[in-house]
DNA sequence: GTTACCAGTATCATAGAGTATACCAGCAAT
DNA sequence: ATTGCTGGTATACTCTATGATACTGGTAAC
């Protein structure tokens, strides 16, 4: 992202220094959503082209079943992915992001960055 | 942030379908760095102009003396912030971000987009 | 018939994130 | 002398997000 881009943004989002309130608010609602450890890597994962729930799980070291499991019920009711299931025996279980899912992307691109730029920071020291 | 400049990111910060074990690290060291519930607002606020501790607090609705307290010792410690102390009387305290706290602007305007987007789309119901 | 894969659920345990409330010392203004 | 500002601490508590472990029912492969 180049200086002119993030003006540009800048311009867009912050509206003047009286909404400043908004602005946290707008930021805790996001947080609200995308919180907790492992939203934004199932986001990621699924929109990377992961469909079913071990091809998920085994995608991202670390989480257990549960958390998985949980999470995706979760973000189904919100809507941010879709669930469908191929009654084939046994059944075929597939996720799939919606366009609201996409809409994390940039926010997503941006903080895979900044934690390989982090790496990178702590690699020269 | 256009589709031109999305893909641009993209093609910086995706390298391949072989690293995305790479990604989900990245993704989780940032979340792990900004994670909770205050931190971003924080940030936020001081990289907005605010200084001292209770103009801090007065900017993060529902924030408490503690928990400000908390992250911001937190934060210090991990070069997010810089805590100069003037010796008036009483001793002023001033909160002021560093290069560090800066990278995550393009996070956090991209996350207030999402967050007023997001209200809109609610409205709009 | 044993092992392994799928898509999960059930149960239990726990650290630590977050809340609530009160309090402190130093100073200024009324 | 009382109220209110500053920059916080102290204590106690809740609660929920996360982790660990085990289990299930169906299928297929060896």
């Amino acid at each position: 992202m180049n200086q002119d881009e993030r003006n540009r943004l800048a311009e867009e989002v912050l509206s003047n220094p009286r909404n400043q309130r908004e602005e946290v608010q707008a930021l805790q609602d996001t947080i609200y959503v995308i919180g907790g450890k492992w939203k934004l890597p199932i986001i990621n994962s699924i929109c990377n082209g992961n469909r079913r729930f071990r091809e998920i799980e085994r995608s991202i070291p670390g989480i257990t079943t549960r958390m998985l499991s949980r999470e995706l019920k979760d973000m189904e009711a919100n809507k941010l992915v879709k669930r469908t299931v191929t009654p084939t025996s046994p059944v075929t279980v597939e996720y799939s992001p919606t366009d609201y899912c996409y809409s994390f992307a940039d926010i997503i691109l941006h903080m895979i960055k900044w934690g390989k730029d982090h790496r990178e920071r702590l690699k020269e020291r």
